[in-house]
DNA sequence: AGTCTACATGTAGGCTGTCTATATGTAGGT
DNA sequence: ACCTACATATAGACAGCCTACATGTAGACT
C-alpha cells in the first residue's frame, strides 16, 4: 500500500477502529491489519503521533493503564471524535465517487 | 475536497484525464472538473508540477503549439503511461477495498 | 485608451502528515 | 544470555499538494 494514499484518511481508519471500544495503539495497529486483511501495516512512527494529534483536537481523549506490568496508554472517542467519524465517512463516500468517476470516465465516456 | 486526501491520487487523475485524448495543462483541470461533477478544482500551482514530474518519469510526453495566439504545452500518455495507468486503477480498487473494509467493520461486525 | 475576464504556463516556498530509524523498557520463553 | 512479543515515544527525512505570485496573449466592453 503506497503510504502516501493513506495521506488524509489516516484519521478516519483511526476513528473508526476506536468507535467499538478504547483501545491503546499496539492494539490499534493490530486491529488494523486484522480488519484489512493485513494489508494496512500502519507502523508506529505513524500511528502514536496520529493519535497524540486527535486528542490534542479533542477527537480523542486517553488514560494510562497497567496492564501485566506493561502500561498502555487507552484511547477513547469523545462526542466530538464520534461525531467527526460520521463526517469521516461520508467525506469517504464522496472521496471515492469523485475519484471513480475521473478514472472510470473512459469506460462510459464512449458508451 | 480536502487536499491532503488527493495525496498519492493524483497521477492517476491526470494519467485517466490523458487517456482518451492528449490534452494541454489548462485543459486538464477543466477536463477534471467536468468528470468530477465540479468537485475537484484542482490548482495551476498542483497540475503544472505534477505534470512535468510524470514527464520526467516517462509517463507522458510534450510538445508545444500554438493556437489562436496562445501558447501550450500538449502532453500525451506514453506506453509506459498508459501501462502505468493500470497499475493506478487496479491500486485504486484495492485501495478503496482496503479502506472501506476498515471504515464499514462497525456495520458488519457485530451481526 | 484603459480595464476586465478568460486563457495559458510556470516557480518559490510553506505546510503537514507519513515514514524510517532509533531509543527505552517489561515479560516470558529457550 | 538471548530472542521475541508487547508497548510507547521522538527526531528528522521526505514528498507532494497548496498558496501566492509572476508573466503574457486575446477579446470584450466602456
Amino acid at each position: 500500500m503506497n503510504p502516501d494514499a493513506l495521506r488524509g484518511h489516516m484519521d478516519a481508519l483511526l476513528l473508526s477502529v476506536l468507535e467499538r471500544e478504547p483501545l491503546h495503539g499496539y492494539a490499534i495497529i493490530e486491529a488494523l491489519q486484522e480488519r484489512s486483511g493485513g494489508a494496512l501495516n500502519v507502523p508506529t512512527g505513524t500511528v502514536y503521533p496520529a493519535l497524540r494529534r486527535l486528542e490534542r483536537i479533542g477527537y480523542l481523549s486517553s488514560e494510562w493503564a497497567t496492564v501485566g506490568g506493561r502500561k498502555r496508554r487507552t484511547y477513547r472517542l469523545t462526542d466530538s471524535g464520534r461525531k467527526q467519524l460520521q463526517g469521516e465517512r461520508s467525506a469517504w463516500r464522496e472521496f471515492t465517487s469523485v475519484i471513480g468517476s475521473v478514472l472510470r470516465a473512459e469506460a462510459t465516456a464512449l458508451r
